[in-house]
RNA sequence: GCCCACAUAGCUCAGGCGGUAGAGCACUCCCUUGGUAAGGGAGAGGUCACAGGUUCGAUUCCUGUUGUGGGCACCA
């Protein structure tokens, strides 16, 4: 006799067993109408389960986020139909869901175009819209095994027995199609058909290169058209801040052939790139780093003794590999650093050393691999390598913490995940040093309670790594700081220091990187800003134009005095209307717009607009620049509220 | 490296069932000297990514290469 709590504590009472859907049924028709499951005891179920003892209940419907969910899977087995029905060969293998809808892994060894998408897209729709329910039906693991063979579904058979302790498995059934699933799912297909097949790609069975290749065919599915549509404008949205569109409309860089993954940047791309390094310069100084810069081609014996020759030789780029001595382009800058500790002999006064180094590496990458700034293959690192005794190790991993968190937070990043690597199976050193280091990261990530996550097997393959991660403009995630504690490398190439008892020891090294590649890191951030740069970063500050061709030689000396202390101005005296101007240099995102006409000629003042728009009214020059000087500061990031509070 | 697309003027893009191409913006010149998001006129710009093949003829069709885009795998 199952009483049933719903979620605002009322109980109903039922002589026997029954349906989630059969509940909803009982407290209205309505609600039965938009049932997609239940959730019994915090345990999301389909709605056609029976209840047999005393639960608490949640009905489901696409209201809920678990509602769109169980939409995006259905979708994604309706996606199976449509494939078997056209294409009767094809083999299911798995159809997860992911953020904003679904993809179907398939193996189909003819592979699938555009036009085979449209086809698949429509008799989608075609299903969708008739009456097909969706029977679910707990069936033994050898009828299970039955049907799929009977089916061909080969991989289907594969998933099962990876399920060796399984004893029945949910068989969703919609008409003709037949799939497995842990569930839930929609009993009736009137809750599909806001969808789009947005891409189709190939990927391998079980993730992994090695196996066959599968065919991969990606989704978005929503509640109903008007979400699907918003989203899709968010989608379109978002492209345009992609960081290689801005890149070229701001004309900060661009890409050519003749050096794939390797950005030539512009005079305004290169301002905005030494600006961040400036600043980076002026930060890692303050917090007791040293800088260094090492060489950037090496002897091939050389990477041989640091190990990178036998772990990172595919990622290298070989200068001359058949002379006698061949060299290579440094893939990292740390053996060098360990070169500049090795010179002289240390002691544990000498400790922590704090090595930076803005060193450019060169990485070759799987030609699929690039991807506009995000993803080069030659990029400066703001490097830093950490000597310290195996005491001070914590201590400086939570000041990098603090000083990667400082450096974000004036950049204006606040959504920043942690994610802790471990050891991966391709390693150098030995488990105790690992599980030292592993430790040790962990220790950090829980005393400053960070938003992390742990990502087995997925450190360096010299040590374990935090890193930490930023978004792009449509979602995709890149890790930019990284934080390594390395035990290996100080063994490798033998550094050591003299301790207080006179010995000799082996320091702890820590790799570590905030911006990670600055390349990557102004990705993000163009991306991050749409372009729209804080003062303080913005390649052009400043523009000075005139009215007319008699106000040219104020424009020029205010121009003068605003280059000599340090603004980044430039003049437009071109023969064009002053709302020309205005347009085009609000285009380019430019913050500040300077208008010198004749009465500001007169008063020796100029119009200041800021590129919202504001208008700031007429000041002097030299108040201006007070203004400028203050709201340029690192960190200052809102122009519009520093001026409104500050004039 | 793997799957699917794409590559036409400086930029954004159109076009051609095979007969060497077009728009807008930008650029140059002329007129205009105009007060806060596009003043007007004229002109110049292209080996249609590269290499083969088919063809009387290829920018267009086929193959390959390179690069780019979306993914997979790999990674900062």
């Amino acid at each position: 006799m199952p009483v049933i709590t719903l979620p605002d504590g009322s109980t109903r009472t039922y002589s026997q067993p029954l349906s989630i859907l059969d509940v909803a049924a009982d407290i209205g028709p309505g609600l039965a109408k938009s049932t997609l499951a239940g959730e019994l005891d915090g345990e999301l179920h389909d709605a056609c389960d029976v209840i047999h003892g005393d639960v608490s209940l949640r009905i489901i419907t696409p209201r809920d986020e678990e509602g769109l969910e169980i939409i995006r899977h259905s979708t994604a087995h309706l996606l199976g139909q449509a494939i078997k029905q056209l294409y009767p060969d094809a083999q299911m293998v798995i159809g997860p869901v992911i953020e904003n809808g679904f993809y179907y892994d398939i193996h189909y060894p003819p592979g699938f175009n555009h036009n085979d998408l449209e086809q698949i897209e429509q008799r989608m729709r075609d299903l969708a819209q008739a009456d097909i329910a969706v029977i679910k039906t707990m069936t033994p693991r050898a009828q299970v095994l039955a049907t799929f063979s009977e089916r061909g579904e080969d991989y289907k058979l594969k998933l099962v027995e990876d399920l060796p302790e399984v004893e029945s498995m949910g068989l969703y059934q919609h008409a003709d199609y037949v799939d497995m699933c842990r569930g839930p799912h929609v009993p009736h297909h009137r809750f599909l058909g806001s969808f789009k097949l947005t891409a189709v790609s190939g990927s391998y069975w079980r993730g992994d290169s090695n196996n066959e290749p599968l065919q991969r065919i990606y989704g978005t599915a929503w509640r109903n058209d008007k979400e699907l549509k918003a989203y899709l404008l968010r989608m379109e949205e978002a492209e345009k801040r992609d960081h290689r569109k801005l890149g070229q409309q701001l004309d900060l860089f661009h890409f050519e052939e003749s050096a794939p993954g390797q950005p030539f940047w512009h005079d305004k791309g290169w301002l905005l790139y030494s600006t961040l390094l400036d600043y980076m310069r002026n930060k890692v100084r303050e917090h007791g780093y040293i800088e260094v810069q090492t060489p950037q081609v090496l002897s091939l014996d050389f990477w041989k003794y640091t190990g990178h020759w036998d772990k990172y030789r595919e990622n290298m780029f070989v200068v001359d590999e058949s002379a006698d001595t061949s060299f290579a382009l440094k893939p990292m800058n740390c053996p060098g650093n360990v070169q500049i500790f090795k010179q002289g002999v240390k002691s544990y006064r000498d400790l922590p050393v704090r090595m930076a180094e803005f060193g450019k590496v060169f990485r070759h990458e799987a030609s699929g691999a690039r991807h506009g700034l995000m993803r080069v293959q030659g990029f400066t690192q703001d490097d830093a390598h950490i000597f310290c005794t195996p005491e001070q190790l914590e201590d400086e991993v939570i000041a990098m913490c603090g000083l990667i968190n400082e450096v974000y937070t004036e950049l204006g990043f606040t959504d920043i995940k942690v994610q802790l690597s471990t050891r991966p199976e391709q390693r150098i050193g030995s488990d105790a040093d690992w599980d030292r280091a592993e430790q040790a990261l962990e220790n950090v990530c829980r005393h400053l309670q960070l938003d992390w996550s742990l990502n087995p097997g997925d450190g360096a393959f010299y040590a374990p790594k935090l890193d930490f991660q930023l978004h792009d403009a449509i979602g995709r995630v890149w890790q930019c700081g990284t934080i390594q504690v390395d035990m290996n490398l100080p063994n490798r190439l033998d550094i050591l220091y003299t301790g207080e008892d006179g010995e000799k020891h082996r320091p702890h090294m820590v790799h570590r990187a905030i911006m990670g590649s600055i390349e990557r890191f102004l990705g993000v951030l163009i991306e991050h800003y749409a372009g729209d740069f804080p003062l303080w970063l913005a390649p052009v500050q400043v523009m000075i134009m005139n009215i007319t061709d008699t106000q040219q030689a104020y424009a020029k000396s205010v121009h003068q005095q605003l280059v000599k202390a340090g603004i980044r101005a430039e003049l437009d005296t071109r023969n064009e209307k002053v709302g020309y101007k205005i347009r085009e240099h609000t285009l380019q995102k430019v913050p500040v717009l300077i208008v010198v006409g004749d009465r500001e000629v007169e008063q020796q003042q100029v119009a200041v607009r800021l590129k919202q728009g504001t208008d700031l009214g007429s000041m002097s020059t030299t108040a201006l620049l007070e203004l400028l000087q203050q709201a340029a500061r690192p960190g200052q990031n809102d122009l519009q509220s520093f001026c409104s509070n500050h004039l």
